[in-house]
DNA sequence: TGTACATCAGTGAACGCGCGTTCACTGATGTAC
DNA sequence: TGTACATCAGTGAACGCGCGTTCACTGATGTAC
């Protein structure tokens, strides 16, 4: 009976199929186990978190991978919260360094910068709900350093970005961490409140009349 | 030995001394008891959330207040917990909400509920703390109502304060909750990363700086 | 006033469930010689 | 090339701990008559 509908899941025969190149894939990549033990926690996490079903046995049944294997990858279930947290946090900063990238004027800048992480959160709702839920959860102080090294390349992309321009005059000379909360502080918590379902909260409303506010509270 | 140490803790005994009015009391008040049990709950989610230990069991101790009596009055952990939560936003929320009633100047209302609420956060850590924390956790959908139908009329208050200026033409006429957004987002941001205890990040600072900066968001 | 009863705050041992974790195992692939 | 061994991804039954909750109880106070 164990095991008996778990033979043939999507994963292993049909991408070995698919692989028509010079080498059959026998035994599929390390990657394909990680990543589809953290697809699936991600899933478990946003449907199952507000009654506590966020669980190791939840995340493997989701999975169709073994509990045995999941230790193999993530030493435990906190490992495996804080590779989920890394990689999503990756991935929205990712977004945003993308789009201020190249971009020279200031005020296009900001505007980039507000409009990526609201389109982020639009598109990756799961996404964005773990990167807003998970720094209450207790992994993270165990992990706090490793995902520190993962993140800090990619907050220094960003951070470069709009140094030039307050270097020029443009945009106020406020401290760092101050000129950040001006940018990303009404943009997280209307992305919060967004996920949350709180009632008037429209981020197609918000990418249209945020970016202009947000520039008058950071423009020289 | 169970009971040993709780016989007499500082709060029966040197209170029913201390009223030394008409009529002495006897049997410490309902309010007594459930205050007691929210103050050990927030002292043990602050000093232990990160290890997992904000439990019954811990509040209990905690409090020196019994298992029985902790159900008794809140029904359930997460009934105990509901109830810190309310009791603290209707905390903060009249501390802003006390700031900036009688305010008459558009900006002075600004400036006021940027203060209030970095001011309440500084004074308060405990409570400030709980207040960003506990969204995340388990209790908040099954309570939410309750806790909706207490913090209404507060919210309500503060949100009345700045209707006249828009009215008037003084403040942008944003749909409320992203004229909220701008106000209580860089502030609300800086919170939560000043009690992370994220570097560079310094209340007085902010206080100093944002309520300008914030200002020049909203105002037509 | 005294007696009987109802109400309610408070107690703490005990329970059972489900959680994260362990561990002995299989089998495929890589490496030495 | 074949043989022996090492490595490593993957498996799932089993375990023990600690969690939230229950419940039968005590004793003080309020109420009826």
């Amino acid at each position: 009976m164990p095991g008996a509908m778990r033979a043939s899941g999507p994963g292993k025969s049909s991408r070995a199929r698919a692989s028509s190149g010079r080498r059959v894939a026998k035994r599929p990549a390390v990657r394909d186990t990680a990543s589809r033990l953290l697809d699936a926690a991600l899933r478990v996490f946003v449907e199952r978190r507000s009654t506590g079903g966020y669980t190791v046995h939840a995340v493997v049944a989701e999975s169709g991978i073994s509990l045995g294997s999941l230790y193999h990858h993530f030493g435990s279930m906190d490992g495996l919260s804080a590779a989920l947290y890394a990689r999503s946090m990756a991935s929205l900063l990712d977004s945003i360094g993308d789009a201020v990238e190249d971009v020279e004027a200031p005020r296009a800048a900001v505007t980039a910068i507000v409009l990526a992480y609201l389109m982020f959160t639009a598109r990756h709702r799961n996404v964005a709900t773990f990167i807003h839920a998970a720094p209450a959860e207790r992994f993270l102080p165990a992990h706090a350093a490793a995902i520190g090294a993962d993140m800090e390349p990619r907050l220094a992309r960003i951070v470069d970005a709009l140094r030039p321009h307050v270097a020029a005059g443009a945009v106020v000379a406020l401290p760092a961490p101050l000129l950040e909360m001006l940018i990303i502080g009404p943009v997280a918590e209307t992305a919060r409140r967004w996920i949350a379902g709180a009632p008037g909260i429209d981020l197609g409303e918000a990418s249209r009349l945020l970016p202009e506010r947000i520039w008058r509270a950071v423009r020289a």
